[in-house]
DNA sequence: ATAATGACGTGAT
DNA sequence: AATCACGCCATTA
């Protein structure tokens, strides 16, 4: 059966290089547009390398969290991949 | 199964 | 512009 996560993951793989996607956006994408924060969580417990967690920001124009490196870490790899928002 | 937690979002102060 | 209060929802204990 496939989860929520699972969808999720898949829909974060696509997110181009020098793009992003809002947590709304994607959970939007998944199916389920109220769960943003839900999209959050599944981040959060995403250790998974090959999935650009980076690539997805807040609504609001800040950045999010990151796992991996904190949102500094984050921020450099945006700006690396050429988004300048930032 | 229930409660707590938090990489969210929007509208009201 | 910055904060606060609430609602929403998957994950974790």
């Amino acid at each position: 059966m496939k989860t929520f996560a699972e969808r999720v993951r898949a829909v974060v793989r696509k997110i181009s290089k020098g793009k992003t996607m809002t947590y709304a956006q994607v959970a939007r994408a998944a199916g389920r547009p109220r769960a943003a924060r839900g999209v959050g969580a599944i981040m959060r417990s995403n250790y998974d390398e090959r999935i650009p967690c980076h690539r997805v920001v807040r609504s609001d124009g800040k950045l999010g969290g990151y796992n991996r490196g904190g949102t500094g870490r984050k921020r450099t790899i945006l700006k690396k991949e050429g988004v300048y928002e930032w």
